[in-house]
DNA sequence: GAGTGGTCTAGACCACGAA
DNA sequence: TCGTGGTCTAGACCACTCG
């Protein structure tokens, strides 16, 4: 059951020892050689899990130096990348609570049929909750899941972690999501399930998320109040040499 | 003066044409030994350049099958990443402008000095520019240089490209960038720099830019209108084994 | 079973930085 | 000069897909 890639393995460690503080910013890991040494294997193994930590901002590597722990993490508390709101959650130590508004098996509609691919009569599944943080209703939550993909589905399952269930239960390999960032008008449905103050407009995160075999098999519109939202991106440069 | 490197030959080849529709989404790429083969290389290395063509949307893995062209790029148009307005809006195509108002050396002050790390009397570059599209101020760009990694701006490089000023004439090597992306209230400059309707509020994408040493040595402000804001993320889903 | 991608190895040569 | 990371090789074994 246990996967033993060594270069996850080595990425893992360090991430780890780099988010909880025990490597602090500006530190200098082992040479390469060093840690396929201390790993018992080979230096391109090991060069595989340093650049998952250098293109995940944890290192910057440089060149007849060595590789360095950057201060990124400091504010990396929020995200960018593919990842579920558990997970989030756990990592940002904020009391937060959902709030489970729908979790049904519906037709798709001509609306939803459209951005997930598919016929309006194919029968989806429409889970809608809010989340909770501090007190204040903070983000609607709006997914879309194909029934053919995700038979089944409940309440207490939208109410913990949709993606644990599909991923350890249904054993889903979830693969890629193409995410589009805007700012939209808020609707009826946007005032009456979160705390929305005066403000018009919300920011509508909408995700188009894909399995290994490149089956578009979840929409969703994650929607959130003007002022709490926040989207943190780590970039690198490609380099531009002709 | 040309770099020859082969997994990045391999990338750019494939990304061209992936780009511009000869390979439309679906098709099946030669597989790993067959790529060894044509570029007279090992496998490991076509690996590379597939696995950079993975990490960008362009093409998905799978064992056993092979690998294949992403429809992402149809709706890539608008960006993630670290790239400049130039080679953006080189993409898009669209009829646009650069309007610069300010190309300045100042003393960094409190604000700047902050986000910069640095002496609020260091000497900054101040550059402040507006995008016109489709005859419209969209976008307010708000750019801090350090004085001491740029001696030397003019108006007429702000009006082209400072990043390939940057990058080709003084030979800097950036690395990597941390945005954050959040809603804030339009200011006064909002006002008189862009085309703003009635809406209070603008999207503020925060930049960090360092270089290959790590040194911060840009802060950019670059303010959206809302309802032309719009921003694409590609992520994969880091495999939670265990 | 043949073909595919995923992981790994044990070497090699290079470009760069520091002493 | 020596240690560093960057690129590359020629082979190996595995897990997966498909006919």
């Amino acid at each position: 059951m246990m996967k033993n890639n060594i270069f996850m393995s080595l990425y893992k460690d360090y991430a780890e020892r780099i988010d909880d503080g025990t490597l602090p910013p500006g530190s200098k890991l082992p040479s390469e050689n060093e840690l396929a040494a201390t790993y018992g294997a080979s230096r391109e193994t090991v060069r595989k899990g340093l650049n998952l930590l250098a293109q995940n901002g944890y290192i910057n590597k440089v060149k007849g130096k060595g590789s360095f722990v950057l201060a990124t993490g400091r504010l990396k508390f929020p995200i960018s990348g593919l990842i579920s709101y558990k997970e989030l959650s756990e990592r940002l130590g904020k009391p937060s609570r959902t709030l489970v508004y729908t979790t049904e098996r519906v037709p798709a509609g001509d609306t939803i049929a459209k951005e997930l691919q598919i016929e309006p009569e194919e029968p989806v599944w429409k889970v809608i909750r809010a989340r909770e943080i501090d007190g204040e209703r903070i983000i609607l939550d709006i997914d879309y899941l194909l029934a053919e993909v995700v038979p089944h589905l409940t309440e207490d399952i939208a109410a913990d972690s949709i993606y644990h269930y599909l991923e350890q239960e249904l054993q889903l390999k979830i693969s890629y999501a193409e995410k589009v960032i805007s700012v939209e008008q808020a609707t009826e449905q946007d005032y009456r399930c979160m705390d929305l103050g005066e403000d018009k407009h919300v920011v509508v995160v909408r995700g188009y998320v894909h399995l290994e075999d490149t089956t578009l098999f979840q929409y969703t519109e994650s929607r959130h109040r003007l002022d709490k939202f926040q989207f943190v991106d780590f970039a690198r440069r490609i380099s531009r040499e002709n």
